[in-house]
DNA sequence: AAGCCTGCTTAACAATTTGATAATCTTAGA
DNA sequence: TCTAAGATTATCAAATTGTTAAGCAGGCTT
């Protein structure tokens, strides 16, 4: 299965448990990290800032309704998603998790398969892409969320293949890129372009932006520097 | 407890039951109606439109399963929140019944708390996106409450899927969102509709707008900027 | 119930932009 | 100097979007 990009949290203090739930999840396309007690859940959750936190009621160090009501109180977690894992029957859990900004609670025992469907169906009503982060290059910002380059806060437009191409090159400034493996990143591997393509783009990129930030490197390929 | 104004409909056949959690949710300001079986579940749902439906799974006539897959099927309950009430240990109802577009699933037996515990979270959850603050960029400004755009402050009207669609794109300001996003946000990760339904709703704001502030990037998205 | 209005979707066609190639120069480096 | 790789430029086909009009369904009015 592909991946989804989204990652998840779970915090318990059987790792059985831990390990169980997180293979389906990462078979799912999920990228899980594990935390063991409530403390590690809340140093991990700002580590690696999750989409869903999923946390056992009882556990060492700090519960689940504790690491919650701390997470839940930063500005950064207010809109995470939060669920917790109880035992059946302790109703009291539950009322008080619900009242203290979980989203939902998920009761033991429960199977992968279900584990795996609320999962999922957290995620199918909020499902918002992620913000990718801005290339800083001296006057040169790149800014794949607008699809814009900023050369001195000047914007610049470039077409989908040459933006993805300066992405591309600009993601290592200083490297040298070898044609294949330009054509490979860009156009894939399966499609068959002529060897001019590139560089008819190259040059596009070169005459927008007004500045020259690409270098060729005779006979190998080309690298993005200021 | 004040009135939510949020209306419920629980469907299932043992009529103690019914009675029980309809008290317990009056009690919290919610408006209650009950059905006993799936027919009546779908009748009455057509009839009073509520925010929330609560389905049993084994109800006569039609399954709660049944129910939801006819009420989503219609375009009026497309976004009601649907969830199921199951026997513990039913998994397989829970992994079909999510798979079906139930939003979620309460386990039998549930105490009254828990339950009211659960709706209030259920509606904490669909509330939290309609924080209808006002946008403002130059010139433009946006009321959601109002469903109402203001161009130096003459009103312009939307139709609400342009309108939907022009909030989107401007909660966001200069960034891209590319055309499956927008299919996923305003129409529905399963709803399918065709190439140019999203060309023409933005072609209709451009044109009630009168103003440009919708930029085309080709082969990726619209972004919203003025 | 019939008719009208509004909004949503689609289809068809026009307009535009993009991407790839070919042909023709330049130039770095042997 | 000579040569091969790259730079330029123009051109064309394909992909993408814009525009318009028409069909449809639901809601409302009469």
């Amino acid at each position: 299965m592909a991946t989804t990009g989204k990652k998840i949290l779970i915090a318990d203090d059987e790792p059985d448990i831990l390990e169980i739930i997180s293979y389906n999840l990462q078979l799912n396309g999920y990228q899980v990290a594990t935390a063991k007690d409530g403390d590690q859940a809340i140093q991990k959750a700002k580590e690696i800032q999750p989409d869903l936190i999923i946390l056992d009621i009882m556990m060492p160090k700090k519960s689940g309704i504790e690491a919650c009501k701390i997470l839940r109180a930063q500005p950064e977690f207010e809109k995470t998603l939060i669920v917790f894992l109880t035992a059946l029957n302790d109703e009291l859990s539950h009322v008080k998790g619900l009242e203290l900004g979980a989203d939902d609670f998920i009761t033991k025992p429960i199977s992968p398969k279900v584990m795996v469907s609320k999962v999922n169906s957290f995620f199918r009503r909020v499902q918002k892409p992620e913000a990718s982060k801005s290339i800083e290059i001296g006057p040169l910002r790149i800014e794949p969320d607008e699809y814009m380059v900023y050369f001195n806060n000047e914007p610049k437009s470039l077409a989908k293949k040459e933006f993805e191409l300066l992405v591309y090159l600009a993601s290592k400034p200083g490297r040298v890129f070898l044609r294949n493996e330009i054509l490979n990143q860009i156009w894939g591997s399966d499609v068959i372009v002529g060897d001019r393509t590139i560089d008819v783009h190259i040059r596009k990129i070169r005459q927008k932006i007004g500045v020259d930030c690409i270098t060729t490197v005779k006979g190998v390929g080309y690298k993005f520097e200021l």
